[in-house]
DNA sequence: TTTTACTTGACCAAATAACTTGGTTAAGTA
DNA sequence: TACTTAACCAAGTTATTTGGTCAAGTAAAA
């Protein structure tokens, strides 16, 4: 699993998805204006994410996309999974090549650091990240 | 011209080989780690920079690279120029298409903004910036 | 009531732009 | 002569845009 700004655009429509969850379906076009995201590219995400069945379209006026599955049972890993097809361990591909050890040492560092946002993405579900963002509004 | 992550990826690298600037070539490889841009992404970069005559190469060990232009000289415009070749106007191509009168509008206020930016990264040189930033390091 | 035109919004297939991978070449150093 | 450095280059792959088609509903004409 790699994280790219193609797994955070999921996630963040997703979250727009699920905070913004009426019964009704809410278009990419909605999506695409709040969450400032091509509506294209939404919609190659979203097709995506209907494979992996996290949500489910109704075409036609008054359609648009649900959640296939309840919030708190969608982890963040999921998305991003449904979208970044290849899921290989990251290889030290590193920014700037491999030369010197320095280097290969903040590279450790920084598969450490991707191990961290790993194990928190798959721990987190939708849910959870709606309901902490509702505390902290209050704060 | 267009505003996206390549341009400013070009503007941080300039930025970081003029504040560096001692005379000696400053490598790809040093910048790349500096300010977290992928090595080979700068080394294209730094080809259209050079065609563009704001750097200058030196290869070979010890080698790297120089501004061609005193930074004075170079504004934040012709760095995104030269990185970013198709100069031609922002039509109306927004996110989301251009159904309704609203969007329109919206889009029209993100034309003024991108105006504003223009004319204000045409009055930016680098020397500017390098001099704005060490002020405020004072503060 | 049926047909037609029209709109909405998902769905799809390219093309283009961004970025990576895997080299070669020039210029120094041991 | 062998080796290292660091620019330079050419593909490939991934990300994003452009430009459509197709299904489903709505309203007006027949």
């Amino acid at each position: 699993m790699q994280l790219t700004t193609k797994g955070r655009y999921a996630v963040t429509a997703m979250l727009d998805l699920a905070s913004n969850s009426t019964g009704k379906p809410i278009t990419l076009d909605i999506i695409s204006q709040r969450q400032n995201i091509s509506l294209s590219y939404l919609e190659q995400l979203f097709a995506k994410l209907r494979k992996a069945a996290l949500v489910k379209s109704v075409r036609g006026p008054g359609g648009g996309y649900l959640l296939d599955t309840a919030a708190k049972d969608i982890t963040l890993t999921q998305i991003i999974e449904a979208v970044d097809e290849n899921i290989d361990l990251r290889r030290c591909k590193g920014n700037a090549g491999c030369h010197n050890g320095r280097q290969c040492i903040s590279h450790q560092l920084w598969c450490e650091v991707s191990d961290q946002i790993r194990t928190f993405l798959s721990s987190k579900n939708l849910q959870q990240v709606i309901d902490d963002h509702q505390l902290n509004k209050g704060l």
